[in-house]
RNA sequence: CGCGGGAUGGAGCAGCCAGGUAGCUCGUCAGGCUCAUAACCUGAAGGUCGUAGGUUCAAAUCCUACUCCCGUAACCA
């Protein structure tokens, strides 16, 4: 079963666009796997827990269980409006999730991998960490990114991080612990040779902060959020349920084929914390995920950050311009791993030229001349003529680049791919003119077949198109009056869906072009 | 500081790992077409690929040095 995970979010606010992006990411990749006929295991959720929670909750007078339920409740409206359909929910206050952590505890505690000590040093409230010498700015002192800092002395329980150091060197060295894209493996190994022999902090004590949870064998401390949240990945997939806990099976599922992430958990949380955690629970180097770290979501060239105001909210995209619109712009408007900028001029540009004007177009004039000069009729396609040749091995080639992008988590090359051939189909169709040629009565066979020849070219682009954009692809299978084809495998998709004889639709634009209201403002 | 990313026609990007006439989308200009969502097609203008060296028959691509931008570093994917 290929198994994706997400980051599970922090709800302490709502969603914004970078939230939505890895979602639609993990859904993307999720239904490309079932295109290609893969059972596949979708998990997504919410890392509720930790400091900054109880901070908002305060903030905002309210009891922090109540803030926490509330804003949970915004993510999953939200991943519905957006068409993210998972299949396991992660939330971390879950008692099956909690039983799942105290029991790792318990274990490690009892092989010990874990030991208690008292520790004298500088606390960021606010980063809920302590601070060391390297965290100090230019002027020695504690810069005010850290908020309020405390000078304390407390003990608490830590987990051998360092025994497992150079274990993670060569199983990130390996690629066992294989990490996409590629750039991120240095900073990895580089982040391994500094932190390598430190001990992790797993404990908070419960009288500084109680919304966690408790460790199992020393009631005064709660985990560590990070702790805690990382093990949601095998939790919610089952990792020692109890019976009937109604969760997946773990085996078929552990180890993570996708687990989608942002640059700025990789380290040290994903690539150091969690395969070590994994290790000293008994996990070896095959066992390890695939780690798939991509870019964030810039606005004009800065950071989106609530101080600048500049948050992009999903939910008003998707009702001002549609759930489609904004899946495809955030799939095709970055690139492997990368930053981009988000710009909502190149959203309605990429829209109205490469779903609107070029493939929605297609399609309508497709099944519009269908309708007017072939009785709704599709024809043969297997002809000998040399620009039908040109034009099926040019889908060939759509098709297996796509494939080769999509396998590469590459979803904008694969986009590309399909409006390749879209422009070919539109050139295509420029070149015969069929509307010309339908005046003359012996050509009308012919223009059958050309017409034939980019209507089914539609339907297999809107196979592929079916991870990316569900919905729309439904629409123009719904034209073509091909409903199965909402089924069909990758493996099945060849020349022909579309048999002679086949009657197809009512042309309807699919993409409605939007239009640039107000230029100014 | 260290570490990582980036600098390619007006804008946004690809190409670089495996050197061999500089590519895509948008924009601009000029034509064509009318089946279609004021959509589509064709052609043109526009780049000495950050700077300076080096290797090579040949460098955007490899090597060296340097300059500038961004991330790493509140909130935060």
């Amino acid at each position: 079963m290929f198994y994706v995970t997400t980051a599970i979010d922090y709800p302490n606010g709502k969603p914004h666009i970078g939230h939505a992006y890895e979602k639609i990411l993990a859904d993307v990749l999720t239904r490309y796997q079932r295109l290609k006929g893969v059972e596949s295991y979708f998990l997504t959720g919410v890392d509720q827990h930790g400091q900054k929670m109880v901070k908002t909750a305060e903030a905002e007078g309210v009891n922090v269980a109540t803030l926490t339920k509330r804003n949970t409740k915004g993510f999953i409206r939200l991943w519905e409006k957006l068409g993210v359909e998972y299949d396991g929910w992660a939330e971390t206050t879950d008692e099956q999730h909690k039983s799942c952590v105290q029991a790792i505890l318990g274990k490690l505690e009892k092989e010990g991998a874990l030991y208690k000590k008292s520790y004298a040093g500088f606390y960021s409230v606010r980063q809920e960490q302590f601070l060391t010498e390297r965290d100090r700015n230019d002027h020695g002192e504690f810069g005010d990114e850290w908020g309020e800092v405390m000078e304390i002395e407390e003990e608490n329980w830590y987990f051998k991080l360092s025994d497992h150091a150079e274990w993670l060197r060569s199983t990130v060295a390996n690629d066992d612990l294989k990490i996409i894209p590629e750039f991120r493996k240095n900073e990895v190994l580089n982040a391994i040779e500094r932190a390598g022999d430190t001990d992790l902090c797993i404990s908070r004590p419960k009288e500084r902060m109680s919304w966690g949870i408790p460790l199992p064998f020393d009631p005064d401390f709660v985990t560590y959020v990070w702790f805690d949240a990382l093990i949601n990945y095998i939790s919610f997939a089952g990792y020692q349920k109890p019976e009937g806990s109604g969760l997946p099976k773990f085996d078929s599922l552990w180890p993570a084929d996708l687990q989608i992430i942002g640059k700025d958990i990789l380290v040290p949380a994903h690539a150091v914390y969690w395969p070590c955690m994994l290790h000293a629970m008994g996990f070896d180097a095959s066992e390890m995920p695939t780690l798939l770290v991509h870019g964030f979501w810039n606005v004009k060239g800065d950071k989106m950050s609530k101080s600048l105001g500049n948050i992009v909210d999903p939910d008003e995209l998707a009702e001002k311009f549609g759930t489609d619109t904004l899946r495809y712009y955030l799939c095709r408007d970055i690139r492997s791993g990368k930053d981009s900028d988000f710009d909502i001029e190149r959203l309605v540009m990429l829209f109205n030229t490469e779903l609107a004007n070029d493939l929605g177009n297609l399609l309508n004039r497709s099944i519009n001349m269908t309708k007017g000069f072939c009785n709704s009729t599709i024809s043969v396609t297997n002809t000998n003529n040399a620009e039908d040749i040109a034009l099926r091995d040019c889908l060939s080639q759509s098709v297996s680049t796509y494939r080769e992008a999509m396998d590469n988590c590459e979803v904008s090359v694969a986009l590309q791919a399909i409006n390749d051939h879209v422009t070919h189909c539109n050139g295509y169709l420029e070149r015969h003119k069929p509307w010309e040629m339908k005046k003359d009565e012996s050509k009308l066979s012919r223009v059958g077949e050309i017409l034939s020849h980019t209507a089914e070219s539609c339907a297999q682009l809107a196979v592929l198109l079916r991870p990316i954009l569900p919905d729309a692809a439904a629409k123009i299978f719904g034209q073509l009056k091909k409903d199965d084809l909402m089924k069909l495998t990758l493996s099945d998709l060849k020349w022909g869906l579309l048999e002679a004889g086949h009657q197809t639709g009512k042309p309807k634009p699919v993409f409605p072009r939007i239009q640039i209201e107000e230029k100014e403002s």
